[in-house]
DNA sequence: CGCCGCATGTAAGTTGTTACATGATTGA
DNA sequence: TCAATCATGTAACAACTTACATGCGGCG
């Protein structure tokens, strides 16, 4: 249910069309929500059906821009400080981990050092975004920080803990 | 399509019936892949079909004891060596930080340090966890325990990242 | 003999993926 | 003019959730 928060979240900032949507989608939100053309083109309906977002402007090429309602906001906020994030999240990389043992050790321990690669590839991704950013002095600038920063410990936390996993396989 | 990856994984320690296979989703998987009941049974189903487990042994109450058959085997160990592990989970926690901008401060701040709190409990609950655990030498203690230090690490990056987004508001 | 746990299944609905389909506008 | 980009949509399928449905077996 939360594609749809992501949506409201966005046209919180400005009105967007579906094309503009899936460009933030790629790009910042890429890591944190990712979500197909598809996808989202049925989202904006149903929510407009809802009366949560609006048809404010139609440009070129069937273009529609849609503009956060009241209700959308409230309903933003109500997700925002009303619910619990709960969905803890499935884990393919994890998931994994628990099966190695079907494998020799040189083989777990190539898998391991593997996902230290993925981590440093990640973060090296994550700190070339930093420097490409327009870092302004907006609010989704301060949050968006705040949240490249989790990705950053994050890769970090992941990097140092299959360095030390590898070792425990000896 | 990883729940057939985790039943495999599990039906290579050793024979198991639907139900004890649930048992095993709910204590060990239930942080890294939660299932339910109802998508267990149609799974097992479709891998007998497919050949990469067979029932073994037919007990009381109509239960059907599934053994991994060589074909599963290889499957798994395919799974595990030839295949990357791709999909960058949503994580819904961290898409609520994007838009925490609508809120005051002082809710934003109260949205992190609840964080905090979940984090806390989370480490206390594995922790715990980690006490009640009878540890044998055997592939799974090995590779569980492995897997229960990323939850620990995990939650206390979370924990500390959370501090420092809390002062990042002033 | 009655309750609890064992044990399996089906149905309906939601969310997400992949692929297909179409067409208008703009700039080189 | 023609290619890239803008722009929206639909269909089929896969994965997951929630709820419903049923019944046996063992133990106290």
């Amino acid at each position: 249910m939360s594609l749809r928060h992501a949506l409201l979240g966005l046209l919180s900032e400005r009105p967007a069309s579906g094309y503009d949507l899936l460009k933030r989608f790629e790009t910042s939100l890429a890591n944190v929500w990712p979500a197909t053309q598809s996808q989202m083109y049925g989202e904006l309906s149903k929510l407009a059906a809802a009366g949560l977002i609006s048809v404010s402007a139609e440009g070129p090429r069937g273009r529609k821009e849609y503009t956060l309602t009241d209700e959308g906001l409230a309903e933003l906020r109500h997700w925002l400080t009303e619910t619990e994030p709960q969905r803890n999240p499935r884990s393919d990389t994890l998931l994994r981990v628990f099966f190695l043992g079907v494998l020799t050790r040189e083989q777990a321990g190539d898998y391991l050092t593997g996902l230290m690669d993925l981590s440093d590839r990640e973060l090296e991704a994550l700190r070339e975004l930093e420097r490409t950013i327009d870092w302004g002095d907006d609010q989704l600038s301060v949050y968006g920080r705040i949240a490249l920063e989790y990705g950053l410990r994050f890769n970090e936390m992941k990097r140092e803990w299959a360095r030390w996993a590898a070792t425990q396989l000896r």
